[in-house]
DNA sequence: GACCTTCTCACCTACGTGTTAAGC
DNA sequence: TCGCTTAACACGTAGGTGAGAAGG
């Protein structure tokens, strides 16, 4: 339906650099079927894995790449008879922290070199989680919709000394936060592309998802 | 014996920095006994783990940490009856590189913070492990005896704009690699200590090596 | 009741151990 | 034979899954 008007790139760019997203055929999948985020207590990974790659940085000069998720509407969705409905009364207003990919900070060359993945960020629904919670945990409301931001900052010889060079986002990668999964096509992708959901692959059963019908 | 004698730090300082071994007790008994380090193909971590903290950093200047492992003398040894001797021909001449800690490079604060592990590094007896062996792999002779060292370099604006700090070492980490351990004491003493030999913690007959006697 | 959240669980991935037997 | 190295293995640690029941 809406899957051939993703447009994959927003770029505010001062200098030169460009990031792609990986896996887009994957995202792709998740989007078709509006995409959904576990959010618990102590946190859970995302999956599909944001995973992007840089060029155009200077390799000597140190940056900072940080992700957030920009709420997307004040809309509570809600999901019925198989369709995402935006609710009738606006939500909470945002307030969003930075996660600090673990490389940071790092020179241009260290960027450009491999994919970067965040794979580590653990999206959360209560502010304080545990004792030894720590960074890594970001807070999402449950039943809203985010869009997550990648950010590249450079960074200076002190630690205030910094300059956003860079803000990119992928409509395919936004999804709705939730505390249980509520489309079960969703479920199945998920099932069927995480390794750690290996378990489930042959005890449930599974939707046409990717049958080209 | 030789335990007493142990002096815990040879600092090189060009700032007033300071660095402290962590699990020190940890590290005596093993070196009581002279430690010994499995190298493998692959590559196989140290135990104990190698933990400093560090103070006297400027928190708003940029280092690097790293690791290397210093031959200490040219002998190859061998284990015969009970104890480590001398072998008579001289070998191989040291070629270092430097294990860089994953946090690298980051700010003086950041190091200061918390305890600095270098609990990822692994030790190979082969120059090339794998396609994917990246870093982390630090490669050195089995059979000869090493003294772990640590560097702290201060990293400017550009990658080779640095200047190293300081260079620490503790007496009480020296070992021998080996590809498998020959003092049936040491074996025990990581049985009892590494959470991953858990498996043969109580199938094993255990030695008193930590008796009063 | 309906909706959403929380908790426990079996079942995975991923990989760090010394052991043991085989190889050289 | 002897000394040393390698590879397969069982058995841990550590932690990421959705399912399902229970809670609010």
């Amino acid at each position: 339906i809406k899957c051939d008007t993703v447009h994959s790139q927003q770029a505010q760019s001062r200098e030169d650099v460009i990031t792609s997203l990986l896996d887009k055929e994957l995202w792709r999948s998740f989007h078709c079927k509006t995409n959904e985020m576990i959010v618990t207590k102590n946190g859970r990974r995302m999956f599909p894995v944001l995973r992007i790659s840089i060029r155009g940085l200077n390799p000597d000069s140190m940056y900072s790449v940080m992700l957030d998720f920009s709420q997307q509407d004040e809309h509570k969705w809600k999901y019925m008879n198989g369709s995402w409905l935006p609710g009738t009364k606006g939500e909470t207003p945002p307030q969003q922290d930075m996660y600090l990919h673990p490389d940071s900070p790092n020179f241009g060359s260290h960027w450009m070199k491999d994919i970067i993945s965040f794979s580590k960020v653990k999206l959360t629904n209560k502010a304080i989680t545990s004792p030894g919670h720590s960074t890594g945990h970001t807070l999402l409301h449950s039943l809203h919709k985010y869009q997550p931001r990648i950010h590249i900052v450079r960074v200076g010889g002190t630690e205030l000394d910094r300059q956003t060079i860079g803000m990119f986002s992928f409509e395919e990668t936004q999804f709705i936060a939730v505390t249980a999964y509520q489309n079960e096509e969703i479920t199945s992708l998920k099932i069927k592309h995480n390794p750690f959901a290996k378990a489930f692959q042959d005890s449930k059963e599974r939707f046409s998802v990717d049958r080209k019908s």
